[in-house]
DNA sequence: ACAATGCATAAGGTTATGCTTATATGTGTG
DNA sequence: CACACATATAAGCATAACCTTATGCATTGT
């Protein structure tokens, strides 16, 4: 109930949002990240921070390089909440249902 | 892409996501949600014009009272975006497929 | 051992956010 | 027409959020 809003609030900065898209892309180190965006390493290393304490990516360490990758669980707060209003919108169901169809 | 980060920062603040449930749960006019919760209605006022703002409420307007509602295709662009990640979480399948059949 | 690399944390500044009280606007009611 | 009521907006304040530069801490390479 409260858990939903800290991962609201983690994926609500723009940046922070694209930091967790590139990841769930694939898996990278914060180096990479670094490069991928505009803004100082530090600044990638506080947002990283603030997903892993959402509970939304997991760290790798490999000698110096800190691998950030998706935690699989962490968006499944997200689904649950959200299946709570799909009443709501029955148009999605559709494509909701063909789209679990192709990964059964 | 840029259209997600607005409807999570939108509900990442606690007290706006009880006030959006609460809409979810029963439209309702400001009055009512203002004794619902420990804030002002200045702040409740503040809370549904930035739901409003992002696309997730509607406004319906009786004399003086302005009842607040779930707009219906609010949550779909979180939806869709959510739909992208499903690969990631399988054991979450069988329960949305079993939630999906319910609705059928 | 020393220098370099990758990352995290600290400190500080600027802006954004959420709240309050005060006030404006519009709508029913006596 | 005055007055109460429901809501929105304005102004101001305290705190949080996000960024930067500086620095600390491991780890790797020479």
């Amino acid at each position: 109930m409260q858990r939903e809003s800290a991962i609201f609030r983690a994926l609500g900065d723009p940046s922070r949002l694209a930091i967790f898209e590139s990841i769930a892309r694939r898996e990278a180190p914060v180096k990479e990240l670094t490069a991928q965006f505009r803004i100082s390493q530090p600044a990638v290393s506080q947002h990283l921070a603030a997903l892993r304490k959402a509970g939304l990516v997991t760290v790798r360490r490999d000698g110096r390089l800190a691998y950030y990758g998706l935690k699989s669980s962490g968006l499944k707060p997200l689904a649950d909440w959200l299946s709570h209003f799909q009443a709501f919108w029955p148009e999605r169901i559709g494509r909701l249902n063909a789209l679990l169809k192709e990964v059964d």
